[in-house]
DNA sequence: CCATTTAATTTGAATATCAAACTATCTAAT
DNA sequence: ATTAGATAGTTTGATATTCAAATTAAATGG
């Protein structure tokens, strides 16, 4: 374990980085007619594929009351899909339609294109070490 | 400049953290009768000091308008104030009051725990080396 | 069966958000 | 100096978001 000055710059730089990437994404979704609630909802779903209401909701840090009226939405605009899951008939399972999954795609391309320009300091070497990092840190939290 | 497989994945780890740093700061927000949005502007003062209205919705993407109303809502619960700028009287300055600062070093410290557990895997030399990586990739966005 | 827990929805009220209109002030060009 | 834009912030009116609490339907464990 680092000392704890090393820490606290890690933890504001960290904080920073959060800080832009929600400014950045806020300001991306405003053009889109999309909340920044219910691009993180697609952006899960997308990463992970179908999930259930109960799952996503803790995945978004959202009520689950919330959670209903926010997939309303997405199944109204068409984005996202409710299902019946398999072996629980309280339970729904809600994953990307067609359009959601183009959605889905076109916004990770603009992801791709931000984390290419912060990338762009960083060699082959320090990318692959950068990826470890990030990698034992999302599996740590 | 890395290949293309490696952007990806960087990319998507990249997604994953921000998306359950969100999910962790909404939940921990909740308890305190404060909005993600809210709790934002007071780690965006909290670490640069006072700000204009203008340049404060830049930072946390959103509205002038929008930033009139949250910030409304801080000042009436006593972590912000208003001040007129220098030089220019059209313009304001938000700065934290005592209690934000206070606020701000608590929700701080919170956000410094979970880093700790984030870096759990990771020795002194493994957190010098991110914290490097981390600075490059903030000035570069 | 029955009591309890769990998954999701609904409800009602408070907030948050946007675009557009507005006020006050600054800047630049004549 | 005057005036025509540009800029900083607020207000307005309409929608959207969010929560806690109540509700419904289904599962689980005596």
């Amino acid at each position: 374990m680092a000392d704890n000055t090393i820490q606290q710059e890690i933890n504001h730089a960290i904080i920073e980085f959060y800080e832009r990437l929600s400014s950045w994404e806020q300001s991306v979704v405003r053009d889109q007619g999309v909340s920044l609630a219910q691009i993180h909802a697609v952006e899960i779903l997308g990463a992970h594929g179908a999930l259930r209401m109960k799952s996503l909701a803790e995945k978004l840090g959202v009520t689950t009351g919330t959670l209903t009226v926010l997939i309303d939405r997405l199944v109204n605009n068409g984005l996202v899909s409710r299902q019946a899951a398999e072996g629980d008939r309280r339970a729904i399972e809600v994953m990307l339609t067609d359009a959601g999954r183009k959605m889905f795609e076109e916004h990770d391309q603009l992801h791709l294109q931000l984390t290419k320009e912060m990338l762009v300091t960083l060699d082959d070497d320090e990318c692959q070490q950068f990826l470890q990092f990030l990698k034992k840190i999302n599996a740590a939290f």
